[in-house]
RNA sequence: AGCUGGAUGGUGUAGUGGUAACACAACUGACUCUGGAUCAGUAUUCGAGGGUUCGAAUCCUUCUCCGGCUGCCA
């Protein structure tokens, strides 16, 4: 697919504006309407380093950017760098690559919490000065017996009431390095009674000894996210900032911030933080923790496993940034907590590859299959389509011999009802090719396993010849023995067996991994046309599904990489009869 | 319990006082040299009660249910 861009249109009007509505494109839409920001729309998507992407990533990034593009704005990518015992230059890397590789531009709007140490700084003394923050002495375990409960009030610091000046110089202390981590923490001074545990006098800055990727050495104290988050937010004049639900609780703090800090509303604007619900996908689990533990106990090959629900997992797994985008943009954004479909994922990139890709032949499980009335010597090479939906993509020629390759499942013995493709004495067409019949069917003498089937053809009823519209049940794929190509394929299925893998949180989420979820066939064949796929060369595999070229996949160790089945109408009947 | 958000077909979203829509999924049927694709069709609904109104998913009210919040994480 040399191009992922090509469709963009599709789901955009004609001033290239989605068509999609939403409760904040609701609130953009009134905003500009009222000059609120002088009708300005800048957002930033904001991600810790600290992990790769996922899924539910690549929905706040495609509406942060989605927003700003629909809305004649911009978007800032903005790393949420303060803690740096978590933080890594790894992951900076990454996430520049995915946000990349979705298809957004944040042009020269990189940015970086850490850019602001100074000016946070700065403000956390005005604050002081103004008598709105304090240093306080509790040790961590005291601060939660102070910080009271969900139902009760908290009580005061006893070092709440420090002087301007003695806190001042305590700060700077702290700033220093005259204290060991965690002795001392500045406070925001709010209230120890709200109902709204955040704003029970919240920690804004910690000292933290620690190299953070990008300021070195040179602080021993960091600002939290909530102190830094509005902050830089307003430094960027971000006029929306956009959130998952977790942090509505924040919301007032974030707004307090703002209103302390005199940041130059007249120069910034005033950014305003909005919540919706993240995303969470069946058949999956979602948060960094449960990802990296898969990861780190050996679960999953790697961050990039095509099983996994990241942005390099989905991308190694074969999907396009165009199916995430419209993934994306189908699922919505509301505030309720849902759970997709995984199977609207696997629409999109069925939707955009049955269009896009190249059809070839693969045979998964072969069963050999001789055509005794054919000459033994014999090659034709006969014209197939490329891609039925593309007339324009033109044919290509494949070659047809005596004996040939079936896919094992298109042959059954003694057919159950429905069977439409080759059991004894049955014709079935071959792709392409000629109509066949079962004359016989060869065993292993010890084992009784079918090792090959005897079929006479009809050389009228070659694809374009004379009796080529006759009329048969089934047509089969195929492979010339002597042309075809080892190939190894990997199958892939749902992560866990379970529709909703998080429902207990008791419950050992490994337990539910679905053990078929890789299954890897080592015998299959593959036309000789694959001997040149190109590394994420995508391709529909007839009557089978869509297939890409692993990473690993080299001319002579060929690797493909099963995105997503074809709909399979015969599997589900069978299942039912099951 | 304190604060806070949510509830529209199986799933996800739209609808913002004027006969409830779109997508996915499911099921029928047609067509097919991919049991793919395509085409045609089917089903179920505004969490519950009360009120306002000629008219309510939308407004008011009571209730029910579900979620988030007690890191010096983000």
């Amino acid at each position: 697919m040399a191009n992922d861009d090509y469709k963009l249109e599709d789901i955009t009007n004609e001033a290239g504006r989605s068509l999609a509505s939403n409760f904040i494109q609701n609130i953009i839409t009134e905003d500009i309407k009222n000059g609120k920001n002088d009708s300005r729309v800048h957002t930033r998507f904001p991600p810790e380093p600290n992990g790769y992407l996922h899924i539910g990533h690549a929905k706040s990034i495609c509406l942060n950017f989605g927003l700003a593009n629909n809305n004649g704005g911009i978007c800032n990518l903005r790393f949420d760098d303060t803690n740096p015992a978590k933080e890594e230059i790894e992951y900076v890397d990454s996430i520049q690559e995915d946000v990349r590789w979705l298809g957004f531009d944040w042009e020269d709007r990189l940015y970086y919490a850490a850019d602001y140490f100074d000016k946070l700084y700065e403000f956390a003394i005005d604050l002081i000065k103004q008598g709105d923050a304090y240093v306080c002495d509790l040790s961590p375990e005291e601060m939660k017996e102070f910080r009271g409960t969900l139902t009760e009030a908290g009580k005061e610091s006893p070092y709440r009431n420090r002087t301007v000046e003695e806190n001042l110089d305590l700060f700077d202390r702290m700033k220093n390095g005259e204290f060991p981590d965690g002795a001392r923490v500045l406070r925001a001074k709010i209230d120890m009674a709200a109902g709204n545990i955040n704003l029970r006098d919240p920690v804004i800055y910690r000292i933290q000894r620690g190299t953070h990727h990008r300021t070195g050495d040179k602080w021993l104290i960091y600002p939290m996210y909530d102190y830094a988050h509005p902050i830089s937010d307003a430094l960027e004049g971000i006029t929306h900032s956009i959130c998952t639900m977790e942090f509505e609780d924040h919301r007032p703090l974030y707004d307090w911030f703002l209103d302390k800090i005199a940041y130059g509303v007249e120069k910034y604007g005033r950014p305003q933080q909005i919540e919706f619900a993240r995303l969470n996908l069946t058949y999956t689990v979602m948060s960094k923790r449960k990802l990296r533990l898969l990861v780190e106990n050996g679960l999953v090959a790697g961050w990039d496993d095509p099983r996994m629900p990241t942005i390099s997992g989905l991308r190694r797994r074969g999907y396009t940034p165009y199916a995430i985008r419209g993934f994306c943009e189908r699922i919505g954004v509301a505030k309720r907590n849902s759970r997709v479909d995984i199977a609207l994922l696997e629409h999109c990139i069925r939707e955009e590859l049955n269009s896009e890709a190249t059809r070839a032949m693969a045979v998964l499980n072969p069963l050999k299959l001789v055509i005794t009335n054919y000459p033994a010597d014999q090659v034709e090479w006969l014209e197939t389509e490329n891609n039925p939906e593309k007339p324009e993509r033109g044919t290509r020629l494949i070659p047809f011999t005596r004996e040939i390759y079936i896919e094992a499942d298109d042959f059954m013995e003694n057919p159950v009802k429905k069977f439409f493709r080759l059991s004894p004495d049955k014709e079935v067409r071959l792709k392409s090719a000629y109509i066949i019949k079962c004359e016989e069917v060869i065993r292993d003498e010890e084992s009784g396993e079918i090792i090959e089937i005897r079929c006479t053809y009809d050389p009228e009823t070659k694809s374009g010849g004379p009796k080529a519209g006759k009329k048969v049940k089934g047509t089969l794929h195929w492979l010339s023995v002597r042309h075809a190509l080892p190939a190894e394929l990997r199958l892939y299925e749902h992560l866990f067996k379970e529709e909703n893998p998080d429902e207990d949180e008791e419950a050992d989420f490994t337990n539910m991994l679905n053990p078929n979820s890789l299954m890897i066939l080592d015998k299959a064949r593959v036309e000789p046309m694959l001997q040149e796929a190109g590394k994420e060369e995508r391709f529909q595999f007839m009557r089978q599904g869509y297939f890409v070229a692993d990473l690993e996949s080299k001319p002579d160790k060929l690797v493909f990489n099963r995105i997503v089945s074809l709909r399979d109408t015969w599997g589900k009947l069978r299942a039912q009869k099951e």
